[in-house]
Parts: structure tokens; C-alpha cells; sequence
RNA sequence: GCCGCGUUCGUCUAGGGGUUAGGACGCCGGCCUUUCACGCCGGUAACACGGGUUCAAAUCCCGUACGCGGUACCA
């Protein structure tokens, strides 16, 4: 027992530093909700100086989903939350997939059943059943009404273990205690043990069941703090439990609420659907979300700083966030704030990282990619108007090739008969201006709005109809220049001639 | 059923015995402007309900309702 897998505590920068762990199961893709629990287990070791330890808990054999934890590595590191220590790499306390730590668990079980705090109990399951149906639990009033080493002779029991009957090891746990805890999130919560189920703790197949396996890790690995969702709130009392039986002591309890769907109930994946809600992180790669909107959206959702700042980057969160500020009410998903978060980040991004998000959209749009220098000429143009990495094919197709079609809407509305006459003078105009700059450009309009005694609009509107096919767009001399004098000129002659007919 | 957690504008939230209950998203209006956005200015809208405690309650206490979670040899 002294041997196996014993924490060091002989380091004590190690054993003063913070360490949180992110475990979890290998039973599906990492989702949203799971990833926000990443993300403030991240932001509280970071801001807090620790490490952030991932730990694969794939003790449920049978939903194991062979490439889930790729996907949670993946999902991790596309946010940018670095683990510092994990299955792939490694750390002091490896293994780090529970999988390969069994026979660890079922010593440790095993010495809670010599210390007289879990026994051995033969059960068949029908026999549970029968018990569930009169009673509530398998605990302090029935269990000596079953077939366990507390009510069987010790020979009995040394015979159907050596027989290798199916046994699991459960729980002992004491009467009338009040089991309580300080979550830093939700304060203090009490339980009654009377309530708790003498706990299984090695399942019959030999694994250990959640709860042992993770008090033991969490205690081997030396982790301080436990931040989990909110649905193990009820499993926290067996946890102390069992840290009291192990004579460990437990390490803080911090239980993030829930993120529900737009409509108030539970984000599943039906009604995330339902909502058009990408229920998995990678999901949001593949929609093309910016990591950072992703991560800032959902720190906000449950934790503020406290002023009135909203727009963070994952360094800025690190330095910020406070587990104090977390609130203790779930949150609904909003798709629209998400959204804006993604404007926010996307506008921030330099040029130079703006086109590089921007052109394996344009590519999958089938635009033909221009050279660099262009390409950020586009993006500089149309950046405050961007939301999302897909808009600049959807919407401005017309800076990389020439229109095919022109707003029918816009041409009642702008189209005059003078305008193919106007559109075609001012081509000329184009065609012949030695400086091909914003300034040149608008007074030459001007100058032929004048000449004909007209509005500058009557030129303006029509005029950007020929060149980008619709009505709306960036300030029109700005993207003529950026356009250039040959591709305006021909897309001006062109047009004139093609909604004239 | 039992146990636990939660409840401030539609949504995310600040505040936490005396506030015109603040901000953000969304929505609406205005300004800017050649358009559409951006930006700026303004508007809309909330303390779940009922009892206490108190000079005073959104804030503290107790109930009720509603929502969510748990009650597994799933995590």
C-alpha cells in the first residue's frame, strides 16, 4: 500500500502550487458545455499559477468512443488551453488514462475493505433490483439483508472470492452523519448520509467506478482543486466520504452551473439542434469561429471581471479571471452573442492573420485566390463589415471577380436612363487619369456630376451597381482604387452595355 | 417520490438593507454618409410569487411556484 503510486510530497514547491485536473470521459466529442469546464479549470490554474492536468477517465468500457480523445485533445488545442501534463504528454504522475491504472484502484479498494470501511458484496443484480423496488437505497437499512462479507461467514466469502464469483467492493458508509462541504461556487452544501448509497467502488468487470478512481487520481496526482460541472454536486458527499475513509484530505470543490439551450431547458443534442446550435467544439472549426470568440464567449458565460470590459483574448482572461466571480446560476446559450464575439475578434486580427483565416474560406467558395498584397488590400477594405470568415465570399465575390449578375432591386432604384451614358463617360474618365487614387477618383465625379448638372449620387449609385452588382458595400472610391483602373474601366463599359438590354 | 442546486430586462450580467436598479447582446429610432455596415447618440425592457425581520428589503429569513440536476456495477 506504501509502494503504489504514492504522492510526493517531499517537493514542496510542488505541493503548495495549484493543480487542477480536466477529466473527462471518452464517451462522446468534446462538446461546448465540456469545454467551458476546460476553460475555467484553465483559467483558474493559470491565474492562479498551477498546472492544468488532463486526465482520461475511460472506466465505462462499454461507451468508450475510440476517437473521442482525440478530439478532446484536438477541440483543446484549437482554443489554445494547454495541458501541462496528459496522456500524450506525459508528466509525473503518468499513466493519465484511468484504463491503465486498474490494478492501482483495486488495491486501494482493497484496503478500505481491511480497514473495515467497504466490503465485498455477491449480489446478482436481480437481487438489487427486488431491493430497489422497497427500498430507496442500498445502505445503512438493508445491507444486511444481502449477500455481503457483512453478513457472510469470512470463509464463505474467501471461498466465492477464490472462486472468482462476480463481486463488487462497495462503500460503507457511516450512519447519521451530516456530510458537508464549501464549494467556492455554490457555498456550503450538507447532505445527510442517510441518503447515500453504500457507494459501489469496483464493478464487477474489475474496473473501478468513477467515483473511486477519481478520489484516488485526484489524491495520487495531488490535485488541490476539483472544478466540475454541476451534476456531480450530488456525488460530492460519497467523495468526502471516501476521502475520510482513506484518512486523505479532500481537495477544494468548485461546481460550475450548467449552459442551457436558448429556450431554458437542457442543451442536448436534440434541441441544440432544434436551435441550430453546433453541439461539438471541433463543429465550430468546421462553421469557421474564431477560438478566441469561442472561449471569450464562454468564459462570460457565468464569470465577469467585474468592470465593464467584455472583449478578452485568452491572455487577458488568464490575468483576469477570479473563481469569485463565477456565478452560481446556469446560463442560456445565445448564438447572436457568440456571433458578435466573433466580429469583435475577427476586426481585431492584424492584416497579415486576417488573410491567412480568410483564404481557406474564399478557396472552398471557389474564388480564385489572388496574390497576398490584394488579398489584404480586400481585407483592410471590408474589415469592419466582416463578422464571420465566410462573409468575404458571400458578400464580396465582387472584389476578386466581376459580377455576373446586378441586384434587379438596385437597378429600378438607381438605374436612371442616363445612367449607361454617365457610366460609361466616367469610365473614360478612369481610363485616363494618370493618378488612379480616392482623391482623383471622387472629384473626377464630382467634376462630371457637375458638368451635367446632376447630384453626385446620380453617378455614385449607379456606378457601383456596374462595378460590385449591388447596392451596398465600403465607402465606393476606396474600392474603386483598390479594384484598379484596368478592372473598373472594363466591369464599367460592361456593365453599361449588359443592364442597358 | 426523495435529496440537492438555482431564479435581476427576451438573453448574458453588475449591484446586494436607502440606487433614477448600471452595462452588454438583441430589437427600435437618430446622427454620420454616395449605399450598406462600422462608429457615436438615444429608446425599449428586469429584481418569480407570498409571508416575515426592519424606520427602510431586489438585497436578510421562512415558505410556495417554476426550472435544472441527482437518486446506476454511466460518467
Amino acid at each position: 500500500m506504501d509502494n503504489i503510486g504514492r504522492r510526493d510530497h517531499s517537493q514542496n514547491v510542488d505541493s503548495i502550487s495549484i493543480r487542477v485536473r480536466f477529466a473527462p470521459s471518452p464517451t462522446g466529442y468534446l462538446h461546448i458545455g465540456g469545454l467551458r469546464t476546460a476553460l475555467y479549470c484553465y483559467l483558474f490554474a493559470r491565474s492562479q499559477g498551477g498546472s492544468l492536468i488532463l486526465r482520461i477517465e475511460d472506466t465505462d468500457r462499454s461507451r468508450l468512443v475510440a476517437d473521442a480523445e482525440n478530439d478532446i485533445v484536438e477541440s483543446l488545442q484549437w482554443c489554445g488551453i494547454e495541458v501541462d501534463e496528459s496522456p500524450h504528454k506525459g508528466g509525473q504522475y503518468a499513466p493519465y488514462r484511468q484504463s491503465e491504472r486498474q490494478s492501482l484502484y483495486l488495491q486501494y479498494a482493497k484496503s478500505l475493505v481491511d480497514a473495515g470501511h467497504a466490503y465485498y458484496a455477491f449480489d446478482p443484480p436481480e437481487a438489487i433490483e427486488n431491493l430497489r423496488k422497497d427500498h430507496a437505497t442500498y445502505g445503512i437499512q438493508t445491507r444486511h439483508q444481502m449477500d455481503n462479507s457483512l453478513t457472510m461467514s469470512e470463509d464463505l466469502v474467501n471461498h466465492r472470492l477464490e472462486s472468482k464469483q462476480d463481486y463488487v467492493i462497495r462503500l460503507f458508509v457511516p450512519e447519521n452523519r451530516t456530510v458537508s462541504f464549501d464549494d467556492r461556487i455554490k457555498g456550503k452544501i450538507e447532505v445527510e448520509s442517510m441518503m447515500i448509497d453504500d457507494q459501489v467502488l469496483t464493478k464487477s468487470d474489475g474496473m473501478p467506478t468513477y467515483h473511486l478512481a477519481n478520489v484516488v487520481d485526484d489524491y495520487l496526482m495531488g490535485m488541490t482543486h476539483v472544478i466540475r460541472g454541476d451534476e456531480w454536486i450530488p456525488s460530492t458527499p460519497k467523495h468526502i466520504l471516501l476521502y475520510e475513509a482513506f484518512g486523505w484530505e479532500p481537495p477544494e470543490m468548485a461546481h460550475l452551473p450548467l449552459i442551457l439551450s436558448p429556450t431554458g431547458g437542457k442543451l442536448s443534442k436534440r434541441s441544440a439542434n432544434r436551435q441550430g446550435i453546433p453541439l461539438n467544439v471541433l463543429d465550430y472549426r468546421t462553421l469557421g469561429y474564431e477560438p478566441q470568440a469561442v472561449v471569450n464567449f464562454l468564459a462570460m458565460l457565468g464569470w465577469n471581471p467585474g468592470t465593464d470590459q467584455e472583449v478578452f483574448d485568452l491572455v487577458e482572461l488568464e490575468q483576469q479571471f477570479s473563481i469569485d466571480r463565477v456565478g452560481s446560476a446556469p446560463a442560456q446559450f445565445d448564438l447572436k452573442k457568440l456571433q458578435w464575439f466573433n466580429a469583435q475578434h475577427l476586426r481585431r486580427l492584424n492584416t497579415n492573420a486576417l488573410i491567412d483565416k480568410v483564404r481557406p474560406p474564399l478557396t472552398e467558395q471557389g474564388v480564385h485566390l489572388p496574390d497576398d498584397d490584394y488579398l489584404k488590400q480586400v481585407c483592410d477594405l471590408v474589415r469592419d463589415r466582416l463578422e464571420h470568415v465566410h462573409d468575404l465570399g458571400l458578400h464580396y465575390r465582387y472584389c476578386f471577380e466581376d459580377p455576373e449578375e446586378f441586384d434587379p432591386v438596385g437597378i429600378k432604384k438607381r438605374w436612371k436612363p442616363d445612367s449607361a451614358t454617365l457610366v460609361e463617360q466616367y469610365s473614360d474618365l478612369i481610363e485616363g487619369m494618370d493618378e488612379f487614387d480616392e482623391q482623383t477618383l471622387e472629384a473626377g465625379l464630382r467634376d462630371l456630376a457637375q458638368k451635367h448638372d446632376i447630384g453626385a449620387g446620380r453617378i455614385i449609385h449607379p456606378v457601383r451597381l456596374a462595378v460590385s452588382g449591388t447596392t451596398a458595400g465600403p465607402s465606393l472610391f476606396a474600392l474603386l482604387k483598390v479594384l484598379g483602373q484596368t478592372t473598373c474601366v472594363r466591369r464599367l463599359r460592361h456593365a453599361a452595355l449588359q443592364i442597358e438590354s
